[in-house]
RNA sequence: GCCCCCAUCGUCUAGAGGCCUAGGACACGAGCUUUUCAAGCUCGGUACACCAGUUCGAAUCUGGUUGGGGGCACCA
């Protein structure tokens, strides 16, 4: 393999505390881009603002990555060939190539202070000019310029743009982009404290660590100039642009905290499956072009196009995730929804309850079609974790009749007498019970459902019973007798 | 205000001039099935933003209008 051509894509967050399902949407199409084509997928720490910094953020997002199923080649942690993988640790690179563009008159000093450049900034607003650099630092001679860095006056570095020409680039997802430089902010690359702006930064280590292609969000698309002059002044090749089309709020703006969960995590904490976030983050601005609509990260690596990837921004629709999660929970093995299911029991209020494998895999198959989350099958069927202690009043309501409790005695003498009674067994007795009082199979088989799971919905009735077993079963009628009776 | 991007059902989208009286999925409604609830199956409604143009023919091409979004920091 020609290491040389190879792709190389970076996934490149800055650490302000949690992985966003946009930054999740942009990890994956690199990911999945990468793998599709033998490449190499790099995680990336932007860190160059120090006053953004979140303490255990950098540890949260590769963890998240992890969880996801995201594996990065190189990056923090795991190290590579071209680290550090993180900006702050590569201070000096991006300072020399500052001093670089400075010595060949592409870059300037500039000294204005915060105030001056709000001043500034507010007349444009108010003459309704282009807000941007007005170049006042380029009116200071040579001499003045050394005299307050000799003298320690803060200083900034800022890009020399040059005047009326276009800057273009052709991106993979939009086509040919133009901008007039005279469009172009004189962006500043070095913060007076040292340190570069995500312009300077981004360029420099894309670089440097060999980026063939640059996919990331549309909101970087109006600064893509500045890069790609970047590029140019130092003679470097420009890579490949693929700006993904925005994730957005329900009401169309860019996808936002305030209007919904946005972290990653959040999700994975209401109970959704790696395989539903996946699947259905993919198809937030990108579709394989057929009917299909379940797809594993390994179905996704192999079908995946930059190609096939949209331009307009995707409102982030829950009710289909949620459709998602039903469908990837229910084709997983029985096995492994159980070890997710002790798990969650483990963190309920039934942790100190004992239930042996072969219960809870009952429980699994009689509830499998009814679970869109691990956690619906003690929310949506407690009863088989727990012996009723209210019943629905509304089932009450319109099942259970005075003489209900008569019937049901006769009921529970008659499945008494069952030895070792399989589903089939508490059926027929029910039956015969029905036949000898005369009643319709439903004026036994509502008023008991309610008896022994307290609500009205669930799995069939023979099905719960079985899997209760005849104790219990036992119990729960005589318990539901005494306890409603007094009530009627 | 300036620059850039975008525009098909409520939502995610298929559609790369005739296969489109526009297809699928989610959601919604009706029915079937059924001891209930689901699931499943069947059926249903709802969309090419608008206006010109090109063409025998436009959702698809071009121009404009409108609408939406993004960017315009010593943040990324």
């Amino acid at each position: 393999m020609n290491t040389e051509n190879a792709v190389r894509v970076r996934f490149a967050p800055s650490p302000t505390g949690y992985l966003h399902v946009g930054g999740l949407r942009t990890a994956l199409y690199n990911y999945l881009f990468a793998r599709k084509n033998n490449g190499v997928f790099v995680l990336r720490i932007e860190d160059t603002d120090r006053t953004r910094y979140v303490e255990g953020a950098v540890e949260n997002l590769i963890q998240t990555l992890r969880w996801a199923g995201l594996e990065f080649d190189e990056g923090p942690e795991k190290g590579g060939p071209k680290g550090p993988y993180i900006q702050s640790d590569r201070i000096a690179l991006y300072q020399e190539h500052a001093r670089r563009l400075l010595e060949e008159g592409k870059a300037y000093y500039a000294f204005d202070t915060p105030e001056e450049l709000d001043e500034m900034r507010k007349l444009q607003e108010k003459t309704q000019a282009p807000l941007k650099y007005d170049r006042r630092a380029l009116m200071l001679s040579a001499q003045e310029v050394q005299q307050k860095l000799a003298a320690g006056v803060p200083a900034v570095v800022r890009l020399r743009v040059p005047d009326a020409t276009t800057v273009a680039f052709d991106d993979l997802i939009r086509g040919r982009v133009e901008f007039s430089s005279d469009q172009i902010d004189d962006q500043v690359l070095l913060k007076s404290d040292g340190y570069p702006t995500y312009h300077l930064a981004n360029v420099v280590d894309d670089h440097l660590m060999g980026i063939t292609h640059v996919i990331r969000g549309e909101e970087w698309l109006s600064s893509t100039p500045k890069h790609v002059l970047l590029y140019q002044y130092f003679g470097w090749e420009v890579p490949q642009f693929a700006h993904l089309p925005l994730l957005l709020n329900p009401d169309k703006s860019k996808l936002s905290k305030r209007q919904g969960d946005v972290a990653v995590e959040d999700y994975r904490s209401k109970g959704y499956l790696r395989e539903a976030i996946i699947n259905f983050v993919a198809f937030l601005g990108w579709n394989p072009g057929d009917e299909r609509e379940m797809f594993t990260l390994e179905d996704l690596v192999k079908e995946f196009s930059l190609e096939r990837v949209g331009k307009s921004g995707a409102i982030f629709n829950v009710e289909k995730l949620d459709w998602l999660n039903f469908q990837h929970l229910r084709r997983k093995p029985d096995t492994e929804v159980l070890a997710m299911l002790r798990e969650h029991l483990k963190q309920s209020s039934l942790a100190n309850r004992n239930f042996d494998d072969a219960y809870l895999l009952s429980v699994i198959g009689a509830m499998g079609e009814r679970v869109t989350f691990v956690r619906d099958f003690v929310e949506k069927s407690g009863y088989f974790f727990q012996a009723p202690n209210r019943y629905d009043p509304d089932v009450l309501k319109k099942r259970w009749k005075p003489d209900t409790p008569q019937k049901l005695r006769r009921l529970i003498e008659e499945f008494s007498l069952l030895e070792n009674p399989q589903r089939e067994d508490y059926e027929s007795a029910l039956l015969r019970v029905a036949r000898s009082l005369e009643l319709k199979n439903s004026e036994l088989i509502h008023p008991l459902r309610l008896a022994v799971s307290g609500v009205g919905a669930g799995p069939g009735l023979y099905d719960i019973l079985f899997i209760l077993g005849k104790e219990e079963t036992h119990r729960r009628v005589v318990s539901a007798i005494e306890r409603l009776s007094q009530l009627t």
